[in-house]
Order: C-alpha cells, then structure tokens, then sequence
DNA sequence: TCTGGGGTCCTAGGACCC
DNA sequence: TCTGGGGTCCTAGGACCC
C-alpha cells in the first residue's frame, strides 16, 4: 500500500489471485459498512491511469447527484484510449500554467497531447515534455512505494490583517519553530537548513534560507535564525501576511559527545522529558520558567 | 474561490574544489 | 599566469500536488 494523501492509497494487487473487481467490491463494502464513508476506485495497469480512473468514476456518480461510489475498470491495453477523451488537465503535471500553454497550442484532451511528437512537446516543455508524452499514451512504470523519508518539515501562517508589529512576528516565528523542532525530535530527525517564507501586503513572496554549521532540532537555534532571516528582508513597519518557518537537509541528528559538553546533553534530555510529557498531557502541562 | 497549509521536485546561477 | 572541465553544495524561485 502505497499511501499518497489523507484519503488516498494505491494497492498493488498484481499478486493476488483474486478477480480485482471483486477485491474493491470487498474493499468499498468494507469501508462503507466499517466507517460509513462513500469510497472510489479505480483498476488499471500503473498507478496514473488507475489514479485518473478513480476520478472518472467518482465524478460520474457526483453528476447523478449519488454518493460517489465510482468503481472504474480499465483493461489493460485500454490505456490511451480510456485517456484521451479526458481533459488535458486531469494529467498527474498539468497543473494552471501548463494547462494554459496546452491551451494555447489546440490541445485540449490527452488524446491531442498524444497525436503531437514526443520530439516537439520536448522542445516545448523540457524534460516535463517526455513526461507528459509518455503519460498521455498511459504510460507510467513507476513502482509503488511504501516508505517516504522526510524532506523536509515547516509551519506557515496566515494572518487575518496584515501585520506589523514586531513582537507578533517573532511570537509567532517562535511557535512555529517550537512545533518544528518538536515534530523533527519526535521523528528522531534534526535539519541542516533553516528557510523563512515571507508574504507581504500585495501577495508577493519570498524565501530566504541559510545552512547552519551542524544540523539541529532545537527551538531556538531554528528561531534565532529565522529572526536573522526575516532582519535580512523586512524594512522596518513592513506589513506581513503569511509568515514561515522550515527545515530541510534532514537526517538522523548528531549527537555530540558528551566529554565536556554535559550541559548540551543535560539540556537535551531535560527537552526529551519535557516532550513526552506534552506529547502525554497537551501543551499547557509544562513551560520553560524565562 | 482573490488565494490555507504542508509538502515534493526542478531549474538556474554562483561559489568552491580538484 | 591563464585556462578548462566536472562535481558538489548552496540559495532562490516556481510549478505542482492533496
């Protein structure tokens, strides 16, 4: 099972003897009378098409005004033909910018992307444009995948006004790194990078990032960093709508040898307590005294 | 949907090293 | 003293996904 979002999973079923039809039968029936949801599914022979058909199916029963249901089958072989009445858009890639350079050229279904030359939507679209090739004919060898590593972790706000005032930035800057640094902890992960996105007024963004020296997982470090970051953009008064705070270059953390350095680790394991005890009790169990 | 939050991957340029 | 190629790391921005 290869898990994709909150509500979405491939299953590689190529193993099992079973008639596929009668394991998502099982499965929707299963959901249905376990947690009473509306589920749908879709077969095929790699995980783009068997993605798009689920979602044929699931807008079919949504235009009968029914709960979405939608079991779709699609034989291997049926591949690019099953895509190419569909809009071009429903294509893992074809997102607004790409949909409108499609636009642009007539193509409007997967099926004109698949009549055009691999040779020209590469010209076209790079690298992106073989793909978008290779997809339009059904094609996808990519395996399921089971496990992720983290790349990265981040929290982000958007505030309700826009923002002025120093101390709410840094206030929040500091909580966001305080669940940053927690979630990388509780992950047994610390990060070598530290990125602060910016939003002003007008909705333009920025980011601004710095590696540190060794990686870490501490609130602090990743906060005092942010607020050199944010110093390094902001002019004084400069009103903020969303601000950010995350950490990449992300890998097991390196614990220092406590030789002489009992204090670092004395700290580390009073944060490990402290952590167990929110993670038990909510958040309001335990402070830091200032 | 006049725009929320948390991610991934890609590109491009520059610094630096061998 | 100047030139060259390749590799890696870093930063910034953007497209895209759910």
């Amino acid at each position: 099972v290869e898990q994709i979002s909150i509500d979405e999973a491939f299953l590689d079923i190529s193993d099992i003897r079973e008639a596929p039809a009668r394991i998502a039968l099982d499965l929707q029936t299963g959901i249905k009378n376990e947690l009473h949801l509306p589920s749908s599914i879709g077969i095929a022979s790699n995980k783009l098409v068997a993605k798009i058909a689920t979602e044929v199916g699931k807008k079919s029963s949504k235009k009968k005004n029914e709960p979405p249901f939608g079991l779709t089958i699609v034989p291997i072989g049926d591949e690019a033909k099953f895509l190419a009445p569909l809009p071009a858009d429903m294509l893992w890639g074809v997102g607004p910018k790409t949909s409108a350079r499609l636009t642009e050229l007539g193509i409007r279904t997967i099926g004109d992307i698949a009549n055009w030359p691999e040779k020209e939507l590469v010209n076209l679209f790079g690298e992106n444009g073989r793909d978008l090739w290779r997809h339009a004919h059904g094609i996808d060898n990519r395996p399921i995948v089971t496990e992720y590593e983290t790349k990265s972790i981040s929290q982000e706000t958007t505030f309700n006004v826009d923002v002025r005032d120093d101390k709410t930035l840094e206030k929040t800057l500091r909580e966001q790194s305080k669940e940053v640094a927690r979630q990388l902890r509780k992950n047994d992960l610390a990060g070598k990078t530290v990125k602060l996105k910016i939003r002003w007024s007008d909705f333009t963004t920025l980011t601004r990032q710095t590696t540190l020296p060794t990686s870490t997982d501490n609130d602090d470090e990743i906060f005092r960093t942010a607020v050199k970051l944010m110093k390094t953009v902001r002019k004084p008064n400069q009103a903020v709508r969303l601000i950010g705070v995350g950490v990449s270059g992300i890998g097991a953390p390196v614990r220092q040898l406590s030789l002489w350095d009992a204090g670092s680790e004395k700290s580390r394991k009073l944060q490990e307590v402290v952590d167990q005890l929110q993670e038990k009790y909510g958040r309001d169990v335990i402070h830091r005294g200032e």
